[in-house]
DNA sequence: TCATAAAATGTTTACGTTAACATTCCACGA
DNA sequence: TCGTGGAATGTTAACGTAAACATTTTATGA
């Protein structure tokens, strides 16, 4: 058994290995059609004999670039949304042939100036912040000028290029679809009140139904568990007049199903609800949950071509990526 | 408003400006406290207003090193149990002042040379493949010498390090918690039946229940969804002397526990189930579902030591983490 | 056979940093 | 007053690579 390389080879080596100049190695090594192809297999056989590695460090030193961008998020990636956004990422990284650095930020430190600082001293050419819900110096944030920045969220930032789901859109969406079907009373079991989202929501609920000439009634409000979904279907289960729920999210949803049932009433024939995030396929039995998805693909391809590609003006872009409604157990309303 | 400088100022502009050596800027950048305070200030001002970020690629290349370790993930890092691993190795990362570079694999391209190709030329010190279940090559893979290599995997890899969940003991947990709680009858209704994790855990199954002497019957599989745990939880209803099940994961917890009620029976009070992952906390209302919560977080961390600092022993370890039982639902059996 | 162009290969240099060593400066005691 | 030693700062070199340019080799046609 060869013995291992105790140190990487270098060009160096590998040139004087094959009996060619360090050049020429470069050149095997970038695929340059200028090189012989008897030298060519010389030096392909010294670099697997060496182990060669080209280095990275010195190959961005030379270009000046590094063909990656940083990503910050919260501890809690796994949390809803978060997670399909670094997979948007991730993806739009690896079909551009770029590398993506992770960083995650956790409870003392959310901070766009911590998070940009630490990005600052690794190998990136642009980076996203995808730091929830309104760091404590959001406003006050200035990025840096070396690194393009763009910040997922549903806030502008006046300086710097914004992203993120539009949630005005997803109410619009569901409100027309619903509609469409033959709805008129759509109640609103909305999530956390406070929550971005939440709001962005609750705005664009109220401005479809004022743009189809309904009335809004009372919205509700819970914490996006499926229990906080229950005590509002509960209470919706009396209101004879409801024939369709939006959900602040798939447990929410659930919640409600589940009270609506309890209370006797049936989903989808007298009640139909649609949640948010289409996340919980094939988790309840025999649920086909009707849903908004968002298109965090899009986000994330989105935030990563602003940061590696950052636009000039003086006015950083805020981007709005709409969804789309997944149909699935949503029906018209019972005929009165 | 001070306009932005084209490109990256260096050391050497620095000093210029601060009217110092390089070397002298250097050292302010270390923190080095050999420097008179008042050429700190001069220096630091300096850098204030050049904007100044040291070079990454320069900086490694005199290092040697990255403070950066790869990591290979398939698409779905959604997946469950593939996401929290994701957490696990971010936050083992960040305790240790790590970077952690993110490159997912599709489709076509699951192979752990191709992925270990990708990631040589990346600023990596080791490389973490976490691509699940058996890509092609797993057997005939031959790790790159420079690159320390950990794979996720739940069999050993005979020329890398593993570590993986130890699905055999999140088998014995489950049936040692409930023939404690008084259980003798505990069916295995399992997921995808050649799935590694499913086989594992089938294994430690009829172990655990042999140790205390139990009987196996029949193990049952069905396909991780709720549909199929609803199916298997339907043909288990009939048999009365069954009073637990342990199911592949939460979803198909959820649909036997669907099952068992439609048929008139009750959960926890007749029958017991317990899933793996506990993944849907807060999703079902008014659902306590017992569980086994694996310990990603310590398979990242394992597995991330193990690339940063490699074993140097013949045979490369294979590290199996234990998690735990959450006990939530699950009741002793009715008296007979 | 030789001139000539084209192809192949080699040499030099700079990218930004920091360890190692060299030099300068200053405070302090004799 | 002048060493003297330590603190502060400067100089040099090297890390591995690839562009730019220089040189050598090979193929081609007269």
């Amino acid at each position: 058994m060869a013995r291992r390389p105790n140190t990487n080879a270098s060009l160096r080596d590998v040139a004087k290995l094959a009996g060619v100049s360090a050049q020429t190695v470069s050149r095997v090594a970038n695929g340059s059609d200028a090189v012989r192809s008897a030298t060519r297999e010389r030096v392909l056989s010294a670099m697997d004999q060496l182990g060669y590695r080209p280095s990275f460090a010195a190959r961005s030193l030379r270009a000046g670039t590094y063909r990656s961008v940083g990503l910050v998020m919260p501890c809690d990636i796994s949390a809803t949304g978060r997670r399909f956004q670094l997979e948007g990422i991730a993806t739009a990284a690896a079909e551009r042939k770029y590398a993506l650095t992770l960083v995650q930020l956790c409870d003392g430190d959310i901070s766009l100036e911590d998070a940009s600082r630490r990005m600052a001293s690794l190998p990136v050419d642009g980076q996203i912040l995808g730091l929830g819900s309104d760091p404590s110096d959001f406003a006050t944030f200035v990025p840096p000028a070396t690194i393009p920045t763009v910040i997922i969220s549903t806030h502008p930032h006046p300086r710097c290029a914004t992203v993120s789901n539009d949630q005005v859109a997803c109410s619009t969406a569901i409100v027309d679809y619903l509609v469409s079907m033959g709805h008129r009373e759509i109640r609103f079991a909305g999530g956390r009140r406070e929550a971005p989202a939440n709001i962005g929501r609750l705005e664009g609920w109220m401005a479809a139904m004022a743009a189809h000439g309904l009335a809004c009634h009372e919205p509700l409000f819970g914490d996006w568990t499926a229990d906080s979904g229950y005590r509002i279907g509960a209470l919706l289960a009396h209101d004879d007049t409801c024939t369709a729920i939006y959900a602040g999210n798939d447990a929410m949803a659930v919640g409600v199903i589940y009270a609506l049932r309890d209370a006797g009433r049936r989903v989808p024939e007298d009640v139909s609800v649609i949640g948010v995030d289409d996340s919980l396929v094939g988790v309840i039995p025999r649920l086909e949950l009707s849903s908004y998805r968002f298109d965090d693909e899009q986000v994330g391809a989105i935030a990563f071509d602003l940061a590696i590609n950052p636009p000039l003006g003086d006015v950083p872009p805020h981007t709005l990526v709409q969804g789309a409604v997944v149909k699935r157990s949503t029906v018209a309303p019972p005929r009165s």
